[in-house]
DNA sequence: CCCGCACCGTGACATCTGTCAGGGTCTACT
DNA sequence: AGTAGACCCTGACAGATGTCACGGTGCGGG
């Protein structure tokens, strides 16, 4: 019997997922938890065989979930369980020590097979998406230009990005200018829809 | 036996979702969709007697397949299950002819009384997201505001968003200005983000 | 040690944006 | 008929933005 551990912020998903896969035989959810924060003590005191983490949660994301729970226990394999295909998220998520990676599109009956693969040690990539990410390749924004990005994300102005940062107006716009040539776009706005589509600024 | 139709873009969510209900001894799934514009067939075909839909979905945004839904087979109650509890969705799915409105952070138990509620013609409402709605008010934008916002939200300049909609710069530039100052935000990229979170740019 | 590179800052420049004041057409409502 | 409001355009302006050139600091690898 696998025990299993979810975690997704949407209640509804999470449990709509455990009587999936509690249909299995060789399957039983033995936790649940909403928050990426909460992954590493649950399956502790349920000792997991396999966690099913999703990439989007409040209290930490998934990958650093990932990364922790592998830390504290090597023995629990996981399964990245999301909604939204971006490559870095693949990348980052296999470097956090993850078995394996789908997304939310798959179809359901393929979920448990998923699920016994990451138990056996084998690892479970979406084909397109692994492509998608060798082809790809890695982020090429420095640390800071990510930070800038992340805080331009909401819509503040240059001043506003600075504060936060506590750097110069100038400082800023020439990280802004350097993300915007290296990723192509042609805007501030446009940079940071494209890192976010890749999955650049996640920590 | 109630008969569901479940719409959903993920396919994942959908069979899990589909999992939660068939557990339940009145309900049964007939169909499952994962496109907006193939509700209405599905429900016809299938004669369904309630149908789950999510908002975001390609082909049609399920608060459109409603009101198809609603005008097509008047029998078959909808209840919208979404992601985000935007009170502009909220208010639209219901003048689309809804019966109920969840979000899919509620607990997965709730789900199947929400159903039969929902079937017997009472409303299925998250009160808190009423009450946002009804405080918020409808949104403020014009047509062509909500336009232009919708055409600046990937982040191009004036001149891109003047090219897709035929027209001129300085009218671009007037709309947005105005979008602004009733969104209350400092800059288009934060005007663009409020009207996204309020569920303002839907049509 | 020296080189490259990320990082922080300054100053200057052309361009883009957001705002304002106009003036025009159309539709809907009184 | 008159009024109000959405819609389109023009022109002008201050301020924000994106780019470039430049100097300076650390840190790691060759």
């Amino acid at each position: 019997m696998i025990k299993l551990l979810l975690a997704d912020d949407q209640a509804l998903v999470r449990g709509a997922m455990a009587a999936l896969l509690d249909m299995e035989d060789d399957l039983k959810v033995v936790a649940e938890v909403g928050r990426g924060d909460e992954v590493v003590d649950a399956a502790l005191a349920h000792e997991a065989d396999v966690a099913l983490l999703d990439v989007e949660m409040p209290g930490m994301d998934g990958v650093s979930a990932a990364r922790d729970l592998h830390r504290a226990l090597p023995s629990c394999k996981v399964l990245m369980v999301t909604t939204f295909g971006r490559a870095g998220y693949l990348r980052q998520a296999m470097a956090a020590g993850a078995g394996g990676f789908i997304v939310k599109d798959t179809p359901a009956r393929q979920l448990a097979d998923a699920v016994r693969r990451v138990h056996q040690g084998l690892r479970v990539v979406d084909p397109a998406l692994a492509a998608q990410s060798l082809a790809q390749g890695d982020s090429p924004l420095t640390d800071r230009e990510a930070d800038v990005l992340r805080s331009a994300r909401d819509g503040g102005t240059v001043a506003d990005i600075a504060r936060e940062l506590h750097l110069s107006d100038g400082t800023v716009r020439n990280h802004l200018s350097s993300a915007i040539g290296k990723t192509g776009a042609r805007t501030r706005a446009e940079a940071v829809r494209l890192a976010v589509d890749n999955g650049w600024l996640l920590s």
